[in-house]
RNA sequence: GGGCGAAUGGCGGAACUGGUAGACGCGUUGGACUCAAAAUCCAAUAGUAGCAAUACUGUGAGAGUUCGAUUCUCUCUUUGCCCA
């Protein structure tokens, strides 16, 4: 092949991205004829450059948005900037410069890289949450929402860096340091701002069961979190020298209460007033707050309890009395801040009595043990029947007993039935500066008032000093200090957390450039839902509850909001990995500094250092094992990178980068491309009417059935494989004998079915094929996937021993006499007498018979 | 500890509703072209036995249902993710 047989795909990729932006062929425009499908990715940070994962993700939403409009689909397909965060001010401070100059550099590399990747993004829409035009409308929901009681502001514990003076999330705390500042993390109590998330628990955990279109781990996932039980309220009296009479519990397992033999609550709870001048508590008290506070620490962390001379009296048998313990492993957030121990059935209690040797008494034993069964070494948390608990001695666990203690708990008043949820109220503020001003004030006396709708929006001040400790809006008094109908008030300084503006950005590519409200009541009706909505499965939990909560709030009281699920189908893509390499220091390399030398593989130019390899490993800038899509993209191109990306793993799943995976693919585009210059000769040699073959027309229809399908579950990389399918079978078929209109037809039919895929390689062949008119997704033909000729599998005692090629359709007694005359089969058959034929239709024969 | 999922050649992975296991790709081997290499093309490629036709074994392990199980049921092992 010469040079200039080759596929440049330099020049055809830029080729057809200028025409897809010079003709805007991916506008998107209301059309009430045409059904709409709305495809969104979650959007990008932007970080600097895209990588691997982005190409992932966006790949997978142009092949379905690409093959929804050539569908007949009327598509919305948008990009966006989820702009603000804490990379921009940090990346600001150490070099000195703004992080809206930093952030809007960053995006207008990535929008050119995501331009090179040939999407078919409807960039008219384009927004990013970090500029004004974005953050008033959030401002004026956040109003909206506060307006209905849906936004409030409380003192709560956060995890205060000491030394950065700033409130850290909890995955920026490792090991109880702060990750930038290295100091000894602590909890701290702030005035925080929160959005009612927990008004919807219940909302949000029904509403599951409409979204069939969603993984069900993701479901799974969100319903783990909200963490509904059921449970019931128990009110234990308690005697001691201590003006306490009464301690009300949360407990999901009120039938083990005769097995009680302690009550413990938290360092925080209210009869922690008492002890504030002890200091042997106090003491405790900080021993507790070194555990940590997140739920997996307290459960592996060592349980520690604090005696007090309180004893708490079993509410169906006064008769027994127990300690009251300060406990570190009950937090104040779950139901009341205290839980009665039952040491037998509770594995935490169990460690906690036996260190504190308190009693074990068993009221649950396995349905096969007897009554005398006794807890030994562990807690028994399983089903069985209750024993030793008086009137419930023999009622089934957990079926009966529970709803059994709390009808009797009832009655006795001493309990109530409750329904209790794990999750939390969503606390948006921020100690920062990179984020969407809170519209909120206070007078001198500290009272709250929300900035007159008409003041919005409440704008970022620029040049900002980020060197200062602690949040920097706090340093800015002209920006502060404001006057409202004459009265100076101060401005809240927090911002608001960055998931609050991924929450709504769905809405707002409905209209992007409406500028009296968030989102325009027609465009959002016909837009909204979200059909697809794709992106990574890190985001099951967080920001897919947020952006459903913000749904249901935005409909909370307003007649006029008619959604209350944001996305209808949701698909999770998995990561792209790479193998990670070591040198004997056991620092990490790069791909690109290591080579192969006689199968070993070593540092480049150092021939010496022999690298270790470890697993693979989701690509990430730490363990160095990235590769940069925008080379690949200059090496190979976009379709190829397209292709390959799809290709090895289900899109589902993790995906291993593979060099040679990708030069594969780059080759095969090659291949694809002298398989269209030999067709197309065949096509201008105008043949007429040769033959009667029709293998083709077959096979076309099958591929188009198949790919349709795949298209449809997402087998994206079966695709790839009917794609290498169908070059293998046109190599060979396009040498028979064809009439060139038969050709022409059926091709253009497979151009069509690879351009989801490849759309500058398709789009290149169509137009070198002079077809002006738009392509469409074929339709299958069903008389020509009727195959006339079956291969029937035959089987003697269920194991497959020949294939018979003959007539569809054919009925049992026929096919049998076929067999008999076949050489084959008389081998078994031979002196045998067939027992039992089950027959298939246009599928198998198995004969039975006596070996 | 709990929940959900996964396990198929040297590797990534196919297999419709229970009906020809290993599509397709990578890698490997052999061949063609070449002074040679690269590129390209052709062929082979689950294992064992055999010149071959073919036979037997084979989808993490063990059982079960069935004429027939990668697919359904149970037990176990390993592993991934989420929650604790």
């Amino acid at each position: 092949m010469t040079s200039k047989d080759r596929y440049n795909f330099k020049t055809i990729e830029q080729k057809w991205q200028e025409k897809w932006h010079k003709s805007k062929a991916f506008l998107s425009k209301i059309d009430k004829n045409k059904e709409k499908f709305y495809c969104l990715e979650m959007f990008p940070y932007p970080s600097g450059k895209i990588h691997m994962g982005h190409v992932r993700n966006y790949t997978i939403g142009d092949v379905l948005s690409r093959y929804k409009s050539l569908k007949g689909f009327n598509v919305l397909h948008p990009m966006g900037w989820d702009a603000f965060g804490m990379p921009a001010e940090n990346a600001a401070r150490e070099n000195n410069l703004d992080p809206k100059d930093w952030t809007n550099k960053n995006i207008s590399t990535m929008k050119e890289q995501l331009k090179r990747l040939g999407l078919s993004i409807d960039w008219d829409r384009e927004i990013s949450t970090c500029s004004e035009e974005y953050y008033k409308h959030q401002q004026l929901f956040f109003l909206e929402l506060y307006e209905k009681g849906l936004v409030y502001r409380k003192e709560n514990y956060v995890n205060w860096d000491p030394v950065d003076q700033t409130v850290l999330a909890n995955e920026q705390v490792i090991d109880g340091k702060g990750w930038r500042s290295g100091a000894t993390v602590e909890r701290k109590k702030l005035n925080q701002w929160f959005f009612k998330i927990s008004k919807f628990s219940q909302e949000l955990l029904d509403d599951l069961d409409k979204l069939k279109e969603w993984p069900n781990k993701v479901k799974v996932m969100q319903k783990n979190w909200i963490g509904k039980s059921f449970g019931c309220e128990i009110s234990f009296k308690t005697e001691g020298d201590l003006p306490v009479k009464e301690i009300k519990c949360f407990t999901t397992r009120p039938d083990t209460l005769f097995g009680f033999s302690f009550l413990a609550v938290s360092v925080d709870h209210e009869i922690s007033k008492y002890f504030s001048e002890n200091k042997e508590f106090q003491e405790f008290k900080k021993e507790c707050s070194k555990t940590g506070t997140t739920e997996e620490a307290i459960a592996i962390g060592e349980k520690i309890g604090f005696k007090t001379n309180l004893m708490a009296i079993n509410p169906l048998d006064p008769k027994q009395k127990v300690p009251v313990f300060f406990a570190n492993f009950v937090l104040m957030d779950y139901g009341f801040g205290a839980v009665f121990g039952c040491p037998a059935h509770d594995q935490r209690d169990f460690d906690f009595a036996t260190k504190y040797n308190l009693e074990i008494k068993t009221v649950v034993k396995p349905s096969e043990e007897d009554d005398k069964y006794k807890v030994q070494k562990e807690a028994y948390t399983g089903s069985g029947i209750m024993i030793n608990s008086e009137f419930l001695n023999g009622l089934k666990v957990p079926d009966e007993s529970i709803h059994k203690t709390i009808d009797i708990l009832e009655e006795k008043k001493i309990g109530k039935k409750q329904i209790n949820f794990r999750l939390k109220d969503w606390g948006v503020s921020r100690q920062r500066y990179w984020g969407c001003p809170i519209p909120m004030a206070y007078d001198q006396n500290g009272n709250v008032i929300p900035i007159p709708k008409k003041n919005l929006p409440v704008k970022l001040p620029e040049n900002v000093n980020l060197n200062s400790k602690g949040n920097p809006l706090d340093t800015i008094n002209e920006w502060k200090n404001i006057e409202i109908n004459g009265k100076k008030y101060v401005r809240e300084t927090d911002t608001l957390d960055t998931f609050v503006c991924s929450s709504w950005y769905y809405l707002r590519f409905c209209s992007p450039k409406e500028k009296d409200y968030g989102f325009n009541k027609d465009e959002i009706n016909y837009w909204m839902p979200v059909d697809q909505y794709i992106g990574g499965v890190e985001h099951a939990i967080l920001h897919l509850l947020y952006s459903r909560f913000f749904m249901k709030a935005l409909g909370h009281e307003n007649e006029d909001f008619k959604f209350n699920e944001p996305f209808q189908g949701l698909f999770t893509q998995g990561m792209v990995c790479h193998e990670t390499y070591k040198d004997q220091n056991n620092n990490w390399i790069s791909p690109d500094d290591i080579e192969v030398i006689e199968g070993k593989i070593k540092i480049k130019n150092d021939p010496n250092n022999l690298v270790k390899v470890g697993p693979s490993e989701s690509m990430s800038k730490s363990k160095k094992n990235v590769i940069d899509p925008e080379n690949i993209i200059n090496n190979y191109g976009s379709d190829a990178v397209r292709l390959f990306i799809l290709s090895d793993s289900p899109p589902e799943k993790d995906v291993q980068w593979s060099e040679q995976g990708m030069i594969a693919s780059y080759k095969f585009l090659q291949k694809l491309w002298s398989l269209h210059k030999k067709i197309k000769l065949k096509i201008n040699a105008k043949l007429k009417n040769i033959g009667k073959n029709n293998d083709l027309e077959k096979f076309t229809n099958q591929m188009i059935k198949r790919v349709t399908d795949n298209l449809e579950n997402f087998n994206y990389n079966v695709i790839i494989a009917n794609i290498h399918e169908t070059y293998n079978f046109l190599i060979k078929e396009i040498e028979k004998n064809y009439d060139s209109l038969v050709i022409k037809e059926n091709y253009l039919k497979i151009l069509t079915l690879l351009t989801p895929i490849i759309p500058h390689y398709t789009s290149e062949c169509i137009e070198d094929l002079e077809v002006l008119n738009n392509i469409q997704w074929p339709e299958t033909n069903s008389d020509a996937l009727v195959e006339k000729k079956i291969d029937y599998v035959i089987q003697i005692n269920g194991k497959k021993r020949l294939i018979l090629n003959e007539n569809r359709d054919i009925d049992q007694e026929s096919l049998l006499v076929k067999l008999k005359t076949n050489k084959i089969s008389q081998k078994y058959l031979k002196d045998k007498s067939i027992n039992k034929i089950i027959f298939v239709k246009n599928r198998l024969m198995n004969l039975l018979i006596n070996e």
